[in-house]
RNA sequence: GGCCCCAUCGUCUAGUCAGGCCUAGGACACCAGGUUUUCAUCCUGGCGACGGGGGUUCGAAUCCCCCUGGGGUCACCA
């Protein structure tokens, strides 16, 4: 246990960062971070057939949102590289000539249905152990002649019989597999390329992994992996297989149970930490009563012992409840400059606060205090940052909709005598707003003789059209004097 | 079906390795109150679990076995 720590996260370029790979992307850079280690990005790109550009960079994208930074990988380089398994067939060459020439390789020219029978029979039996090809016995000479007349076959790993394979797992323990139970596995494809169980090995050992922390889905891998390392007397890594993060039906994680792409979240405006906390949520704790943690954190209790073993379902309930509680505890500079994306994204022009004062400033220097004053209204009713363009509309329309509940309120007795005569108030003060604005208000109530409910009411229906929302003074503020007082004027013409 | 993994409130989990400190703790959700000029926030309280059966033990959520249940895997994908 003194080999340095280097893990890596292992993602294969055929789609977006799915939210289960993002999980173990985390723990892995956790692990790494914690353990004063590397974390290493490896892409595994064997499959021709799949592979784009586009995933990578969605991909790097997902990972850099999450704050998962790699020490070596794409973009970053290292001297364990190169990191895209494309890249390394140099590197299994001399494997995959060992592997013939001791025999722990073979070809193999039956077909994939031919395969795929075999298998189907086999299952159909509902027997023990395994199929055999039926070129395992070919006499190797006899392969290699076949092979060397252009009949098409891929590499098989000789799998022994009778033997045991014990897999140390950080997480599940001590897991033991018959060998007879694994099957003769596809090495090297027909087109020459390795397949994933074998690049995989392969590098983690040239890249000196000394842990491989992936998905459960992998541990009947596992025993793939081991055997190929023992045949070519390859360091075998710890092993640490993470459960599996279930959709909110109990199955496995899947697009009909909703988003299943980090990126999803990423355009639906959730906050990055909320979604790195939820994810380190499932599967882990820090201890007995902490839920809301930031990355470092994390780092600090981190450990492989605290992850859990069972399989956790993706609870967006609770998703949401961090998001709103990250939201809430950012500070207003800092959420204005986490909205603003999103208010440009919606078209909405941010009018400056002092625009007769703006003067040299640029307008987005001007259009910060306001912005500051728009986040901390909403800070507290917002669950995500893209449902401020439709919370704040109000604010950037001279149009407002009045719903229901305003309309009650404007058609009250008074009310628009109310707003009348709160406008006229209001025009006369120095300041706008009012320095001292609750007990303004109170005031006024009492000057025109009415409860505050009668008050404020319809004065939050003509300025908002909702009877929610943020609180009058800010609204005021962000409103700006004219516009108030046309909107309380416009409200009491209009019915 | 074979193989493998797993099993505490509806959900995420603490506690399980080193059995008594657990009449099982926290969080989300839900319900009921309270604070508040609205909504929200915030505060208080409530609801709510050791899957079943056998052992071992003075004592088991914790250890063992069986059953049941759930999940994964069975590609020239990773």
């Amino acid at each position: 246990m003194t080999d340095p720590v280097r893990v890596r996260f292992a993602p294969s370029p055929t789609g977006r960062l799915h939210i289960g790979g993002a999980r173990t992307a985390l723990f892995n850079w956790a692990f790494a971070r914690a353990n004063d280690g590397a974390f290493i990005l490896r892409v595994e790109d064997t499959d021709s057939e799949r592979n784009s550009e586009d995933s990578l960079h969605s991909i790097l994208a997902s990972m850099r949102w999450l704050g998962l930074d790699w020490d070596e990988g794409p973009e970053a380089g290292g001297a364990a590289g190169p990191y895209f398994q494309s890249e390394r067939r140099d590197s299994y060459q001399a494997g995959i000539e060992r592997g013939l020439a001791e025999g722990w390789l073979y070809r193999c020219f039956a077909t994939s249905d031919e395969i795929q029978a075999l298998r189907d029979a086999h299952r159909e039996q509902k027997a023990h152990g395994c199929w055999a090809s039926p070129s395992r016995d070919l006499d190797p000479a006899t392969a290699e002649r076949r092979a060397a007349d252009g009949e098409s076959c891929v590499l098989r790993f000789r799998v022994p019989l009778g033997e045991e394979i014990l897999v140390r797992d950080h997480i599940r323990g001590e897991v033991r597999f018959r060998s007879d139970e694994v099957e003769d596995w596809v090495a090297v494809r027909s087109n020459g390329m390795p397949t994933y169980n074998f690049c995989c090995a392969l590098d983690d050992d040239a890249m000196r992994i000394s842990h491989v922390i992936r998905g459960e889905e992998h541990l009947v891998n596992t025993p793939k992996q081991i055997l190929l390392a023992q045949a070519m007397s390859l360091r075998v890594p710890d092993f640490a297989h993470v459960p599996l993060i279930l959709g909110e039906d109990g199955k496995k994680l899947s697009k009909r149970t909703g988003d299943t792409a980090l990126g999803d979240y990423i355009d639906k405006g959730y906050p990055p930490e909320a979604m790195f906390n939820f994810l380190a949520l499932l599967g882990f704790s820090i201890d007995d009563k902490t839920t809301v943690f930031n990355r470092e954190e994390l780092l600090a209790h981190f450990d492989l012992k605290r992850i859990s073993k069972g399989g956790a379902l993706f609870d967006t309930a609770k998703l949401h409840f961090l998001c709103a509680e990250y939201i809430r505890h950012t500070e207003p500079a800092e959420l204005a400059q986490r909205l603003q994306p999103w208010l440009d994204q919606a078209g909405l022009q941010p009018p400056s606060m002092d625009s007769e004062q703006a003067g040299s400033d640029s307008a987005s220097t001007s259009r910060k205090p306001w912005l500051e004053t728009l986040a901390n209204a909403f800070r507290e009713r917002l669950g995500l940052y893209s449902e401020l363009p439709d919370k704040a509309a109000f604010l950037f329309s001279d149009h407002v909709e009045i719903d229901d509940k305003a309309q009650k309120a404007l058609d009250a007795e008074g009310a628009q005598d109310l707003l009348l005569r709160l406008a006229e108030a209001l025009e006369q003060e120095p300041l706008f707003p009012p320095a001292d604005w609750s007990a303004w208000i109170k005031n006024q109530a009492a000057i025109m003789e009415v409860g505050m409910g009668k008050l404020m009411k319809p004065m939050r229906a003509a300025l908002s059209g909702t009877l929610g929302g943020p609180e009058l003074a800010d609204i005021l503020v962000l409103l700006g004097r004219d516009r108030v007082l046309q909107r309380l004027r416009g409200a009491s013409v209009r019915s």
